[in-house]
DNA sequence: TAAGAGATACTCT
DNA sequence: GAGTATCTCTTAA
């Protein structure tokens, strides 16, 4: 079951929460490629000084405020791109959700050749490895991922335990707990 | 195993 | 022109 409009239409941090479990899937040359999303991040809109969102709506951020379910895929450090998708509840202005891991599950050999890696763990376990791993560019940006299509997020498993911490990488609103982690071996 | 620095280009001021 | 929602390599312990 691919994750609806509804899922999204609610408060950001929730939803981030939520999402841990859930599958991520990008199709590529006619392949699945999936993983289970084991890591996320919630960045608001103006309550939220760490979020891009924070101070008003510019070409890059844009679709943070438009509708829910939709991919926003950013360049960052000169070499990366994230992956985030837009939730927000009708009170908000803006909202996304970073993914910021994956747990491998289909077409792992191909997402090991694109990251040139050894170890399993290192394929996708940081937001610009799981882009790089499933060929995720600004080509995937603004995209609706509550159809099926190139790439979509659908039911996963229902996480054992939830870790909470604060966000990383970023120098304002540090205080905000709003990381969230699942331990994928709790299910394996 | 931990800490530090460099790579690199885009976005916003 | 400054800062960046990161990763990898190198160095030292």
């Amino acid at each position: 079951m691919i994750l609806q409009k509804k899922f999204y239409e609610r408060e950001t941090v929730l939803v981030a929460k939520q999402l841990l479990g859930k599958t991520l899937t990008k199709k590529i040359h006619g392949i699945e490629l999936t993983g289970i999303i084991t890591e996320t991040e919630a960045y608001r809109g103006k309550d939220d000084p760490a979020s891009h969102a924070a101070v008003k709506k510019t070409n890059r951020n844009q679709v943070m405020f438009g509708q829910v379910g939709m991919s926003y895929v950013y360049f960052t450090y000169g070499m990366y791109f994230m992956l985030n998708v837009v939730a927000k509840s009708k009170k908000q202005n803006a909202g996304a959700v970073l993914i910021r891991g994956i747990h491998p599950q289909n077409g792992i050999k191909i997402m090991k050749k694109n990251r040139g890696v050894k170890n399993m763990k290192d394929i996708s376990n940081g937001p610009g490895k799981l882009t790089i791993a499933m060929g995720i560019t600004m080509k995937q940006h603004n995209k609706d991922l509550t159809k099926k299509s190139e790439l979509f997020i659908s039911d996963g498993i229902k996480p054992k335990k939830i870790y909470q911490k604060s966000r990383i990488g970023i120098s304002k609103g540090v205080e905000k707990q709003w990381n969230f982690s699942m331990n994928v071996k709790d299910h394996f």
